[in-house]
DNA sequence: ATGTTC
């Protein structure tokens, strides 16, 4: 086990742990470190973690994990941030890669009609008010058991069952439902996507996939819904939440109104990422059984990345924020997305002194290696398509899509590599792209 | 990430 460990000094109050490897630590941007730092210096938290996909983020960095005490600790918008649960979901078929033959198109093609993708994309919503409402209050498990959308397994697979506790819509901002109304069942953009993958390779034989099996993994989360409740809140924070080190990690008492406030909101920004998923899986099914009418079409596992939970820590109930981090599941378990064209893996809890210092958590994808504007600017599209290889891309928009190509982010080799190496978490298995789904 | 600068 190894980690990089830098005391509590001067205003901190606690020590910062970092998981990385000498090769990731080496090139770490010290914006970021140092966010790791101001966060440690709010009052009330008592421990703050960073994940080797480590980068400049709004408040505390991507792959950022913050704790603090419930009585006199502190919940932050920008803590969580904007894609409120983010996540990912992997989806399986039975069937070999192979079996695909010429459909892969065909179902690619129409995944895109079904599934829309892109900023500020839409979809009819199939649900009225009172519905969107029971969905925001609680997630998957009123799709399945009131809608009859899914089945028990899509509740089960889900990471807290599909749905965040004490949800409330009340407390969404007015304008968070009117943009996101009709945008639940859509993509969105940026890193999200919907891939085709096939499975590369499975280093743990009972980690439930087999080599060459079919299977579709879902990136995306709360689209403008959670960005507006984000961004409603943290405006409040940073008016009359209490006082932090840097700007953006705005922070609210848990127990104050503010904080109360956001908690309900923000589980229910959780609910919509968890329904959205949820919803985007079921309409791929309906596709999958047009084609396979005999293949079954199960969620393996829907992981968050972006979310502040309430947890168990030794003994006493800890705030956990983690932004573009995740929790390992019951049995170990973590999905880590790749960027678009690279691999994406299946990881499992390796060391469990390791896995207690960082809170149960986990690095949640590549990590960006350049800003937007700087991809758009460097990379050219000739480099660009050159690093895609053979995978195929459907894009929706006419933008360009640079600022999303590999090259703009960390090898994720890497990453899972300093995952090993601080033995947080081993491989268990490798996703390799075939086509994918782009904003 | 985001009606990509309320």
């Amino acid at each position: 086990m190894k980690f990089y460990n830098f005391p509590a000094e001067g205003e901190m109050q606690c020590d910062v742990r970092l998981f990385a490897s000498e090769l990731i630590y080496d090139e770490i941007e010290a914006t970021a470190l140092k966010q790791l730092f101001d966060a440690s210096k709010i009052p009330g938290i008592i421990a703050v973690v960073g994940m080797p996909d480590l980068h400049q983020g709004y408040g505390l960095p991507i792959g950022g994990i913050m704790v603090s005490r419930i009585n006199d600790g502190i919940i932050s918008p920008g803590a969580v941030g904007f894609d409120i649960n983010c996540g990912v979901r992997l989806m399986t078929t039975q069937l070999e890669f192979s079996q695909l033959q010429n459909n892969l198109e065909k179902i690619m093609r129409k995944a895109q009609i079904k599934i829309p993708a892109g900023v500020g994309e839409e979809k009819e919503n199939i649900f009225n008010k009172n519905e969107f409402k029971e969905i925001l209050n609680h997630g998957v498990p009123y799709l399945v058991n009131e809608k009859g959308i899914g089945n028990k397994n899509d509740i089960n697979a889900c990471e807290d069952n599909g749905f965040i506790e004490g949800a409330d819509a009340e407390a969404v901002p007015e304008k968070a439902i009117e943009r996101a109304f009709n945008q639940l069942a859509t993509l969105g953009s940026g890193n999200h996507f919907l891939e085709l993958q096939r499975v590369k390779e499975v280093y743990a034989k009972d980690c439930g996939l087999f080599e060459d099996q079919l299977v579709f993994m879902i990136h995306t989360g709360s689209r403008a819904f959670g960005h507006q409740i984000a961004k409603h809140y943290s405006n409040i924070a940073k008016k009359s939440g209490v006082k932090t080190p840097t700007k953006n990690l705005a922070s609210f008492k848990i127990n104050s109104e503010g904080g109360i406030n956001y908690k309900k909101a923000m589980a229910a920004a959780a609910n919509f990422a968890f329904a959205n998923r949820h919803l985007i899986a079921h309409n791929l099914r309906h596709i999958i059984k047009e084609f396979y009418p005999q293949e079954s079409f199960d969620l393996f596992y829907d992981i968050t990345h972006n979310i502040a939970k309430k947890e168990l820590y030794q003994g006493e109930e800890v705030l956990v924020h983690r932004k573009g981090a995740c929790k390992l599941a019951k049995d170990g378990i973590a999905l880590i997305p790749g960027s678009m064209g690279t691999f994406s893996y299946l990881i499992k809890a390796q060391n469990s002194k390791a896995n207690e210092l960082s809170y149960y958590s986990t690095a949640h994808g590549a990590g960006r290696k350049m800003s937007r504007s700087q991809a758009k600017k460097d990379i050219s599209q000739k480099d660009h398509f050159n690093s895609m290889g053979t995978v195929k891309l459907y894009h929706s928009s006419s933008d360009s899509i640079l600022d999303e190509s590999p090259l703009a982010y960390k090898d994720i080799n890497i990453v899972i590599d300093a995952l090993e190496k601080t033995e947080l978490a081993k491989a268990v298995a490798k996703f390799e792209p075939a086509a994918v789904i782009k904003g």
